[in-house]
DNA sequence: GCCACGATAGTG
DNA sequence: ACTATCGTGGCG
């Protein structure tokens, strides 16, 4: 299975996001990883008040600046790594949250547990941390595919813990796999 | 330098 | 509802 191409990412942050419901992520190794995603936030660049880009090419944000198709990573609350996708054209800001997958292949069908819902522990199930910062999406160490399995119905919600944000906090830019027992936390229906 | 504050998740 | 735990960025 391949790697989306750069121009999947190269587009709208909205049309990226709603687009990578469905999607396979992949991590090959031993064992190879690979996971369908169910949940993600879009963050839309520096007019967005939810977004780490709102204060311009700081040094954490610079990479959601540039090129799309790379991998951005951080740690929020000191303990929990968040991955996100960067999207549209060079030079402008935006990025897509993945926030919860469905385990397909790769992991322990660990108890009655969801290891994969939430941003945190879709990192620690997937082993991303900073060290995986910057990463190119479409050079295979880790990848998102399609599998020919097509859109699932998506609903809408607000983002998640971005009340800060005043109206932006409102703006229903989360999508989800709805009913999913991937998908994290409230507004799982 | 220093400090307030998170794009969270597990426990009570 | 409480809190662990630390990098980021705002400010001086």
């Amino acid at each position: 299975m391949s790697a989306l191409p750069r121009g999947f990412y190269e587009r709208p942050t909205m049309d990226v996001a709603r687009d990578l419901l469905g999607k396979l992520l992949i991590r090959p190794g031993s064992p190879t990883r690979v996971a369908r995603v169910v949940e993600v936030e879009a963050y839309l660049g520096e007019r967005d008040l939810a977004s780490h880009a709102r204060r311009g090419p700081t040094p954490r944000a610079a990479i959601m600046f540039g090129p799309p198709g790379f991998l951005y990573v951080y740690l929020v609350y000191g303990m929990h790594h968040c991955m996100n996708v960067v999207t549209e054209q060079d030079g402008v800001a935006g990025a897509v949250l993945i926030r919860g997958a469905e385990p397909v292949a790769g992991f322990e069908s660990d108890e009655s547990r969801h290891p994969l819902a939430g941003p945190g522990r879709l990192c620690a199930g997937f082993q991303i941390t900073r060290g995986e910062n910057g990463l190119d999406l479409c050079a295979g160490e880790f990848f998102l595919a399609d599998d020919g399995a097509g859109r699932p119905r998506v609903k809408r919600s607000a983002r998640v813990g971005v009340a800060y944000a005043g109206a932006w906090a409102a703006r229903k830019l989360r999508f989800y796999v709805p009913g999913n027992p991937h998908v994290s936390g409230r507004p799982r229906r």
